[in-house]
DNA sequence: CTGAAAGCGCTTACAG
DNA sequence: CTGAAAGCGCTTACAG
């Protein structure tokens, strides 16, 4: 008699539901109303129940408890990505291929530290405590992957050289940056600087190495002194570039390449400030290919790399670990290749 | 005997470590690991076995399993990041300030939609009973709270006119659209278009109001058939503006408002294909103030929102509703300004 | 100051 | 097909 509110709205808010009342409701114990809840009734309840149930859930809005089901199970629904720096368009992109990926079955976690840092021993301790369904390791070092010896489904993304420690899926940067090169030394450039970024991170070697290779066979020298490096930071790189160019120019540099498309957007905008003409002093060139990397003027060329379907795949390759298949391929490589723009096509092409 | 490998390493890996084991070893029960462990000693331990259960803590390597701990407390350690979009370089220094705000006794899960959608009841449920700690709304609407109806703490993050639903910390932008108004008018342009986004959030109410509002004050107009609206993309925007600026020109139109930076790299992209040129012939500036609004060519006029410190706020109002504390100002507005570029200086300024 | 015990909500053998 | 019961790991009155 005291419930004159409609029972459309599914009981009153504050009042959790639990699967005890539901099977109050349907005349069944709580073990049909978890099996059915589950779908895992095959052979095991009665259409009859089957119907009960679900109606009472539906009256009831009644949601199963991820914590008492994660108690019960072992294991949360909840997947941890484990990042250095979000604060970066690129990863945005990584995670929206991670979210598209895992569907509504599991709930994203993000772990972030300090640009460019790794979580120590204890943040790890902290998310295994959790019990995730699984890990997505963003760039790690091996260090990390030593410390956090878990033996759960684990999936590593842009973790090239790492490939012992889990199934990964990797950006084939050096590809795009043999291109680049080629690029480059087709455009009669024959002294080129590189602007580094400080990370430690395995992809920054291999997109430098990939170039300086390439380059020396093609007769484009880098001279060592002409290799700096700076945080990921527009402004840093600015102020970075500002400081070597008189030099460079002395030295008869006619183009920069940057390990990350920002890195290249401090150049141009240094470049401006200078009154240094691009492309046709200077050719600037990036890694990332940022949306914004089409607008900028002139346009940055970019090694363009695939942020969305990295999220994509290693979700993709996460999942089937969770649910116990065998992957095909564990470790997986997807392209990368170089967008040619008006920052590196000068008019006298050689 | 069989236990030959050093005692440094925390256990065998794989292997959880229990409260009942910690106990085992302290010669206590599971109730005094509990209360050390939870540092809620005060009065109730003895030093003596204070120190003997943080000794076999260290031993063991334990650390408190969040899931049976959530179960018997009621509520996890996670906090809830509810947002429309998370591919935005915006929103990435948003979820940097929170994490910096939640700092390392709260886990920040991520809960995101397909861009510009909103959680459906069924999402919501399910991420309520993962019993949060706190939920933190980015840009909701009226009828998504609605639904909620939760009565844990809650904060929420730009919604302007929700103020009635939960504690929230919004951007004042009508102050630095008035700014941008008074400054295209004293620039000299009369006739302007705006570039909406088709996303019903009511920040972008906000802002073409106050925009259009203080335009009309200082005698420019803002025709109805020159405001057009597209998503927020940088390709969808140079569509539209595209196909709207011959006749945008022909009607005298001589500056154009973005209700975001991103919106207005699409028209600074096509204004370039189309040849028309920026500042002299349109002034572009947008919102938001992104980073590389500093290094586009001319630089974008932008009005600066302070991503990081809304969710910097955010995060500490939360944080005071789950510690029970009573906000001191439960209404927070963070200012916002006009940042002038190249891109709406003329050098003709009236 | 201390520990035995109940309970958080669920899942899963197990016996029927 | 069904339900009683044990158990997941922890926290918190409660009695001592």
């Amino acid at each position: 008699m005291d419930s004159s509110r409609p029972l459309k709205q599914p009981s009153r808010p504050g009042a959790r539901v639990t699967a005890a009342m539901v099977a109050a409701r349907a005349g069944v114990s709580t073990a049909t109303v978890s099996l059915v809840a589950n779908g895992k009734t095959r052979g095991r309840v009665s259409e009859d129940n089957i119907s009960r149930v679900r109606q009472a859930i539906a009256e009831l809005g009644y949601v199963v408890d991820s914590v008492g089901s994660s108690l019960a199970r072992g294991v949360s629904s909840i997947v941890v990505l484990v990042a250095p720096d979000i604060s970066n368009p690129f990863f945005a992109k990584v995670i929206a291929g991670v979210r598209e990926s895992l569907g509504a079955d599991f709930q994203l976690l993000l772990s972030v530290t300090e640009a460019g840092e790794f979580p120590r021993a204890d943040d790890i301790r902290r998310i295994l405590a959790l019990r995730p369904a699984g890990l997505l390791v963003d760039a790690p070092d091996a260090a990390f992957l030593e410390d956090l010896s878990t033996t759960g489904p684990m999936v590593l993304l842009d973790a090239p050289g790492l490939e012992a420690y889990a199934p990964s899926v990797n950006l084939d940067v050096a590809h795009g940056a043999r291109e680049l090169a080629a690029h480059l030394a087709s455009s009669g450039h024959r002294r080129v600087a590189y602007l580094d970024s400080v990370t430690g991170t395995a992809t920054f070697a291999i997109r430098r190495t990939a170039f300086l290779e390439e380059a020396a066979a093609r007769g484009v020298t880098v001279d060592p002194a002409h290799q700096i490096s700076t945080t990921i930071d527009v402004g840093a790189s600015a102020e970075a570039f500002a400081a070597a160019w008189p030099q460079w120019q002395q030295a008869g540099v006619t183009a920069v390449v940057c390990a990350t498309d920002t890195h290249a957007y401090g150049v141009l905008q240094e470049a401006r400030v200078a009154g240094v003409r691009i492309p046709d002093e200077l050719a600037v060139a990036g890694f990332d290919d940022l949306p914004y990397s089409a607008t900028s003027n002139p346009g940055l060329s970019s090694v363009h790399l695939p942020a969305a379907r990295l999220g994509l795949k290693a979700g993709e390759q996460l999942r089937g670990l969770i649910e116990g298949r065998d992957l095909e391929q564990p470790q997986l490589t997807l392209e990368s290749s170089l967008i040619v723009r008006g920052s590196t096509e000068r008019a006298t092409a050689s």
